[in-house]
RNA sequence: GUGGCUGUAGUUCAACCGGUUAGAGCACUGGAUUGUGGUUCCAGAUGUUGUGGGUUCGAGUCCCAUCAGCCACCCCA
């Protein structure tokens, strides 16, 4: 035997059991983004480092030490994606989306990557969904995709989240903040902790979620951000909030609310959830104002979120959400004996040719072990052919539930079977 | 990137202070008079103890390395 090739550290497979929930969220997910007119946009998993690097900040970890990059034969720089606005903006500059559709709104699906060291709920491949919808700085449009997000978690019928809402201001009040903290901090600072200096440095507002216990003590005496917001900010806040009461979507103004990405201004939200651990972030967005122009458009402003499927998909675990579809609706066919395999083979055809699924194990000839089989796989009902029925062209459908069954025509194939899974054959006749 | 915990049949877990053929439940396979599943009963198979070194008469157990998972930090989805 060769030696054994493992996954690679922090990927997963998604096995046959865990696909279907997979399948069943991307759907609810699709569903509701319909709801609200969005479309759907697929990019590619790779693009030039440089896009990352211009759109999501040079200086945020996420570049500095999370990205993927590798040079390709001509040697270009590329990157595997490490989040999916970037590319999304990256799209809408080069196919000119924002003159077909104003505003672009957008959903889009699919695995991110980033070089950080596993932990449950964080993955080296991990997948998001999100939206983003860029033309509009109209308030409502925060208020939109806040609402949109919410209503998904409550499809998926997520309880345990809270909406956390605050407004970062734009590029001109930002700064005036900064400042402010700045002034704050310094003066205590002999009793941050070493990763708060540096944070006072390179990002003061850092220094807001920062978990040691004295700087959050230190932080409670902090400036707030929303006694910093100039007149236009400050009003668009109030707008926000105006229409996520009007949407009625739940929320609770956090000030402290500090988005990584080097991009967002203005609006900035997370949703979070307690029953996963350290790993609270579910879904986290903002608005981004600034990015269209810095990737190199024409200056228009933008909105969206991302969430990770990865511990949507936990967190519905964690609260005892059921992801699996309800049931089986096909048919088992158990043969008897070598001789009647060629008929239960043509029988599988028919039933297939009627949209049913048929499960036949070829492998299987005891007929015994076939019923087993049909029984552990939860498949409701059992056709079953043996020599008296293939002399007759018939079959004897069973009903696994009740223990029912019945002798029907192979002809009856094409009438009686074109409402299934309704039968009604158990109903009118029954033998047995 | 930093610190800590863990790794034993398919799976969940045992195995004393280092001691001889590494066990059990569930799952799996076969059987309980020939063409009828789930419950029950009986029987059976299963491991290079994550991997590689080392200490020892002897290692699942102790030591080192490595890989992987988990937890906290960092950060974030």
């Amino acid at each position: 035997m060769s030696e054994k090739i493992n996954i690679p550290r922090g990927t997963f497979d998604i096995l046959p059991g865990e696909s279907s929930k997979w399948q069943k969220l991307l759907n609810i997910f699709c569903e509701t983004a319909n709801l609200y007119s969005y479309q759907e946009i697929v990019t590619p998993i790779f693009e030039s480092a440089h896009l990352f690097e211009r759109g999501v900040g040079e200086v945020t970890d996420i570049i500095e030490k999370e990205m993927y990059r590798f040079t390709d034969r001509k040697g270009r720089e590329f990157a595997l994606r490490p989040e999916g606005t970037a590319p999304i903006v990256r799209s809408f500059i080069e196919n000119h989306l924002g003159k077909e559709y104003a505003p672009a709104k957008l959903y889009y699906f699919g695995p991110m990557f980033r070089y950080d060291r596993p932990q449950k709920g964080r993955y080296r491949q991990f997948h998001q969904y999100g939206v983003e919808l860029i033309g509009s700085n109209n308030p409502y449009t925060d208020a939109e995709v806040i609402a949109l997000a919410d209503h998904f978690l409550k499809q998926i019928g997520i309880k345990n989240y809270t909406l956390e809402i605050n407004s970062i201001g734009c590029d001109k009040c930002s700064p005036v903040y900064d400042a402010a903290l700045i002034e704050y901090y310094s003066k205590h600072k002999d009793e941050l902790c070493g990763d708060c200096v540096k944070r006072l440095e390179k990002n003061p507002k850092r220094l807001l979620d920062c978990k040691n216990e004295k700087c959050q003590l230190i932080g409670k005496e902090a400036p707030s951000i929303l006694d910093y917001l100039d007149e236009d900010c400050a009003a668009a806040f109030e707008k926000v909030k105006y229409y996520l009461n009007l949407l009625k979507v739940d929320y609770i103004v956090n000030p402290r609310i500090i988005r990584g990405l080097d991009y967002y201004s203005n609006t900035a939200f997370e949703f979070l959830t307690t029953s996963l651990g350290s790993q609270n972030a579910l879904l986290g967005g903002g608005r981004y104002n600034g990015l269209v122009k810095q990737l190199g458009g024409v200056d228009t402003p933008a909105v969206g979120f991302a969430g990770g499927v990865e511990r949507l998909l936990a967190v519905a675990e964690a609260e005892g959400i059921s992801l699996v579809d309800s049931g089986n609706s096909g048919i088992y066919v158990a043969n008897i004996g070598a001789e009647t395999i060629d008929y239960a083979l043509a029988l599988c055809a028919e039933f297939r040719s009627k949209g049913i699924s048929v499960e036949y194990e070829i492998d299987k000839n005891n007929f015994k072990s076939q019923l087993k089989s049909a029984n552990r796989l939860n498949i409701p009902y059992v056709c079953i052919v043996g020599s008296e029925e293939m002399e007759g062209q018939r079959f004897t459908l069973k009903e696994m539930n009740s223990g029912k069954q019945v002798t029907l025509n192979r002809s009856d194939i094409g009438e009686k079977f074109n409402n299934w899974p309704k039968l009604s054959v158990f109903e009118a006749e029954q033998t047995c």
